[in-house]
RNA sequence: GGGCGCUUAGCUCAGCUGGUUCAGAGCGUCUGCCUUACAAGCAGAGGGUCGGGGGUUCGAAUCCCUCAGCGCCCACCA
């Protein structure tokens, strides 16, 4: 019939596009008269590849986006990457291992050029990646969370958080990747059950300590006596290869079990220190013995312990968790074989009571998966309560929309909890922490914090009062920042509103529309984010932040590449098309829920490309007569879809509104394929052959642009393309650009009528279907009632009808179906056998008669008549009467079948 | 241990402040059709006592209580 291939192949429309986008700078943004719709993307792992839950994410901040834009906003989204500090490292010191070159074995300097040199060939791809997928970013503005505008903001927040007060260097118990030999912050450490062992542990009292002869234990004591008569106390521990570092033993003073030990000193096993017996009610009498060996060196709540007691700290491990010389034994060896070794000495040596299993969580480094261990260290912090302080009531007076809003619970909780921020890492790659020391190291290190070299030897000078220090004898800082002290300021410096405060892009573009991540990040970055908005522009960074799911595969599993379960994007693009993808994810992802991926869902959305492509070929087909009139029909169908258009378009706004994005795709996919495909274009086809009035044919052209440009948001490709093809457009034009069609005021009256005749028509497609009467055969209709001439039109055209006898007499020789309380029938040739047709209308009464009892059993209650509302009453009278109606109408046709 | 959420058709889920959109959608399934836009399609059909129990009410998928199962977040008892 016409050139067009039968199927939409979106590989040679696709790349065409992008491009011709890219060329026009369709998606620049400057700020101008229109009112700004910015939204930045989460900044992906510089060195990442895309993956399904990039998909999901930056589909719907390209919904938004391109909908923005065709509602006349000046759309912005900026793109960029983030330098993932520890991650990057990892991965850089991974690489470098596989040449056999070790970090240690390098410089700072050195060490910099191969993660640059690793990011330079690594990094953007995923940029290149989200181009595939049709994501409208303004790429004149991709920014690195490390590029010189973003670094310098970042050290200048540092700086004046300083001397605000609000960062500050401290000896802390920090958790400790000793793998990646750097502190990590609370959030980065994730838990896990582990099968483990509880060791019981003698913990013998010291001979001046030791019982006296004739001791009496107080009520309820349990003491442990040797075969030699020598007195001990057990301790379970989990950790027996921490007791090189113990300095005291803690039971509860209203513990009875282990009063005896009040104020006596014991020894630790094997290390022979002798520590006191100190009493606390932190500890859990019911748990092992009741007595807690304290190591304040290396676990939170044992240096907690150290801190109210005064005790020793001895930290007998190095950066990488081997024994430091200072432990006095076991020294170079890792901790978990120290564990293995001191179980068999401690057994040798007969100190060991017993071992049982125990199950316990451990923390891990959500990087590294390696145990963390709890490590005193000197780090850098961000005072929070100052910064939650002015958080929490924007986001629960909705000032900062949370979809859904399920998450502004989680947040409060956060930040009612929240602790200071751990800043600092033992790591290169990053922005390295601004703070010169001037002074020796050890004890007392004396610093200065500030933006630059020559600064800070002001400074030093300065504070020291020592006016001959020069550069050399400043050092550095080594750490580097948590990489999310650069994130946080991503909407502010992105417009670079730190380095240039109150500048004409900050004051445009921000407040940013809406932030698009997942709630996994919510106290790293969405949190933080909001706070440094408020501190450094004064105001929200996003209106609203949507939540989404996590991409699961279909047997419910995350979607991770060790399973092996995750689709790679970019084939499913190539292979359904980016249309067909986006719409598939969309047709199935609401805020906050996980969306269990099949390849189905994607199918379907290439399937419903090829349904638009076919709609149009269809279109494109028709011979055009300028000089016929327009039938009745396309008259009505006209009036019609405008109107099932206006409704549709409503939905959507309102969809929209609440951020229902697959319940806004669902209605534009059913107006699409229902209402304007399977009907409208059936209502306007011309017989085969025949030519298609002009009048009609540009209705139908005006309509399908209106769905193309209600459609473009999802599904950008094709739409451009069909669009471009429906009129002549001059270069450089774009649907990106096109009005997005408002709502009118749908004609009701229309709807119900044609929605009527939509049902009779498939009442006769239904008698056709179980009678088996062939398409082409003409049906004669009884109707018990009288139609209006719109639902006369339709179904003529679309039920194959060639007459209608309107208030026609019962045939006892015709096959009915009812629509509401009228009766339609199609006369039958007395041959052909009713008896299926007899079982249905006998079933039906069967189900009326019950639905009548249900209703007359709320009628004949007069607490219901009396209470509920007259129109509810009046409702069910109704009902009461038409089920009565219909049942009468059944009987008398199953008499005359009879 | 604390908190949040979920349980409706085979699957994924809608059903807001209780009553004509109340038992729905999409997908899948089944049955016909290669009907001149589209078999990646068209037409038709079946399918759920709304997790269990109790309560409030004239009326409960919807509100309350309770039990069971599932999921997530936070805390991290050695």
């Amino acid at each position: 019939m016409n050139e067009l291939p039968q199927k939409y192949d979106p590989s040679v429309v696709e790349d065409k596009w992008y491009e011709y986008w890219e060329k026009h700078r369709l998606f620049h943004s400057e700020p101008d008269a229109r009112k700004p719709y910015t939204v930045v993307i989460p900044p992906p792992n510089v060195t990442g590849v895309l993956h399904m839950g990039h998909m999901l994410n930056n589909t719907i901040q390209d919904i938004l986006v391109r909908r923005a834009r065709m509602q006349g906003y000046n759309a912005l989204w900026v793109p960029g990457t983030d330098h993932a500090s520890i991650s990057t490292e990892t991965k850089v010191i991974a690489k470098l291992a596989a040449e056999g070159i070790r970090k240690t074995d390098l410089t700072r300097e050195q060490f910099l050029g191969h993660a640059w040199e690793w990011t330079r060939k690594h990094g953007g791809i995923i940029l290149e990646q989200l181009r595939k997928l049709g994501a409208s970013c303004d790429w004149e503005r991709t920014a690195f969370t490390m590029d010189p505008a973003r670094s310098e903001s970042v050290v200048k927040v540092f700086v004046d958080l300083y001397r605000k007060g609000l960062i500050y260097r401290g000896l802390r118990m920090v958790n400790w990747d000793p793998q990646n030999r750097t502190a990590i912050s609370d959030d980065e450490v994730f838990f896990e059950q582990e099968q483990s062992k509880l060791y019981y542990l003698r913990y013998y009292l010291t001979p001046d300590t030791e019982l006296a002869a004739g001791y009496q234990a107080p009520e309820g004591s349990v003491v442990h006596t040797d075969a030699d008569g020598r007195h001990y106390a057990l301790v379970a521990t989990t950790r027996p290869e921490t007791i090189m570092g113990d300095t005291a033993m803690c039971i509860n003073p209203r513990d009875p079990k282990n009063a005896w030990l009040r104020g006596r000193r014991v020894t630790v096993p094997l290390v022979g220190r002798q520590v006191p017996v100190i009493e606390d009610r932190y500890v859990d009498i019911e748990f092992g013995t009741g007595c807690l060996k304290v190591t304040p060196a290396h676990d939170k709540n044992d240096y907690m312990l150290g801190q109210t007691h005064n005790l020793e700290t001895i930290d007998i491990f190095n950066e990488d968790a081997t024994v430091a010389p200072c432990a006095g034994m076991y020294v170079g060896m890792d901790r978990f074989d120290v564990r293995k070794q001191i179980a068999v000495d401690l057994t040798d040596a007969g100190l060991m009571e017993k071992v049982e299993d125990y199950v316990n969580n451990v923390g891990l480094s959500e990087r590294t998966k390696v145990p963390i261990e709890p490590r005193l260290s000197l780090q850098w912090f961000v005072k929070m309560d100052h910064f939650a302080a002015q958080s929490l009531a924007p986001v629960m007076d909705d000032i900062i929309r949370f979809v859904p809003e399920k998450y502004k619970n989680t947040y409060k909780i956060w930040l009612d909890n929240i602790k200071d921020w751990c800043i600092s890492r033992q790591l290169w790659w990053g922005h390295r922490i601004p703070a010169w020391f001037y002074n020796a190291p050890g004890e007392d290190e004396r610093f200065v914090v500030a933006h630059n070299e020559a600064e800070a030897l002001d400074l030093a000078r300065e504070q020291s009062g020592n006016p001959n220090l020069n550069a050399a004898d400043l050092r550095r800082d080594e750490g580097a920042l948590d990489t999310w002290f650069s994130s946080w300021l991503w909407p502010i410096t992105l417009f670079d509103g730190i380095n240039n405060p109150g500048n004409p892009e900050i004051n445009y573009y921000y407040p940013t529309a809406t932030l698009v991540t997942g709630p996994d990040i919510i106290f790293f970055w969405v949190a933080r984010m909001i706070m440094a908005g408020y501190e450094y522009v004064g105001k929200q960074p996003f209106d609203n932040v949507y939540f989404t799911g996590i991409v699961r595969d279909s047997l419910g599993r995350k979607m991770s590449k060790s399973l092996g379960n995750s689709p790679d994007p970019l084939d499913l693009i190539a292979k359904y098309g980016a249309d067909g993808v986006r719409l598939g994810l969309m047709m199935s992802a609401q805020a906050g829920n996980d969306i269990i991926y099949d390849d189905k869902l994607v199918e379907n959305g290439r399937n419903f490309c090829n349904k638009i492509w076919n709609s149009f070929r269809l279109l494109k087909g028709w011979n055009v007569d300028d000089n016929a009139p327009q039938p009745q029909i396309a008259a009505i169908a006209e009036r019609w879809f405008a109107s099932a258009m206006d409704k549709a378009i409503a939905e959507i706004d309102d969809s929209f509104t609440k951020f229902r994005i697959n319940d806004a795709v669902m209605t534009v996919y059913r107006l699409f394929r229902d209402d304007f495909s399977a009907w409208y274009l059936e209502m306007i086809k011309p017989a085969y052959g025949e030519p298609i009035d002009g009048l009609s044919y540009r209705q139908a052209v005006n309509f399908l642009d209106s769905l193309l440009r209600l459609l473009h948001p999802f599904m950008p490709f094709i739409t451009e393309e069909l669009w471009q093809h429906l009129a002549e457009r001059t270069d450089g034009e774009s649907i990106m650009y096109a009005p997005m069609p408002q709502t009118g005021m749908p004609d009701k009256q229309l709807l119900d009528v044609v929605g009527r005749a939509q049902e009779i028509v498939n009442g006769v497609r239904g008698v056709r279907a179980r009678r088996n009467i062939p398409q082409r055969e003409a049906i004669h209709l009884l109707a018990s009632g009288t139609l209006e001439p719109e639902a006369i039109e339709i179904i003529t055209k679309l039920a194959g009808v060639d007459t209608i006898d309107q208030n026609a007499a019962h045939d006892a020789a015709a096959t009915y179906f009812m629509v509401g309380t009228a009766e339609f029938g199609i006369p039958r040739s007395a041959a052909e056998d009713t008896g299926a047709e007899r079982i249905a209308i006998e079933k039906e009464i069967e189900y009326l008669r019950g639905f009548l009892a249900s209703v007359e059993k709320k009628l004949s209650n007069e607490r219901f008549v009396a209470k509920a509302p007259q129109a509810v009453v009046d409702a069910e009278r109704q009902k009461q009467a038409d089920a009565t109606a219909k049942i009468a109408t059944l009987q008398t046709r199953l008499q005359a079948l009879r």
